[in-house]
DNA sequence: ATTGTATGCAACCGACAGGTTGCATGTTAC
DNA sequence: GTAACATGCAACCTGTCGGTTGCATACAAT
């Protein structure tokens, strides 16, 4: 599965992956066990979620001593507005 | 899952399916047989693809005689339009 | 009425995705 | 140097997904 549209799509299928486009959006920046708090799931099942977003090209990560900071792309954020946009869409369609 | 963007995203996560749209964009109308003869598996197999693109309301469907043909439905039309603005956008930026 | 065609339904199977636990490794603080 | 913290890696479990086969049913044509 080395297409990049099944990548992305694959990547965004998943709710809790979307969230955590959603979380890094408004904090810029986050590390899995920051994020982990906000999720109801494990540190490695959020490490995995942010190993198929980076494989998605949607999100980066840099360690940073004892740390790893992971960051939406360039192209992470754009979807990220596309989430909203379509969000919007859908709202004003009541479906 | 019935959280309707887990429906969309969900549908388009499959190649296959993503192709089936871009057929239904091409033709207007299709029935299931005849799309099996554009893909690689059983009759069976696209009809749930089709579920699933109905499911997510991306596709219609309307019985004709012994025939059933689906089309794209609005929304499933915006998304194929959106599909290829990703292409070109990702062929733009060389991903 | 019978035959051919199109669909629908259900059971089944292999592969993979999401999640967990356990442990090893690297890094900071004291 | 030792304790605490953050990560990485691997094995494992379970459910779901994509696909198949087999059969039953509905409609059309002759």
């Amino acid at each position: 599965m080395s297409d990049p549209l099944n990548l992305v799509f694959g990547a965004l299928a998943d709710p809790n992956r979307r969230q955590v486009i959603g979380y890094l959006s408004e904090r810029g920046t986050a590390t899995a066990t920051e994020l982990t708090g906000e999720l109801p799931m494990t540190r490695q099942a959020v490490a995995k979620h942010l190993a198929t977003l980076a494989g998605a090209g949607l999100v980066e990560s840099e360690r940073r001593g004892r740390e790893t900071r992971y960051r939406l792309t360039e192209t992470g954020a754009e979807w990220d507005d596309r989430l909203d946009a379509l969000v919007r869409h859908l709202r004003r369609r009541r479906v």
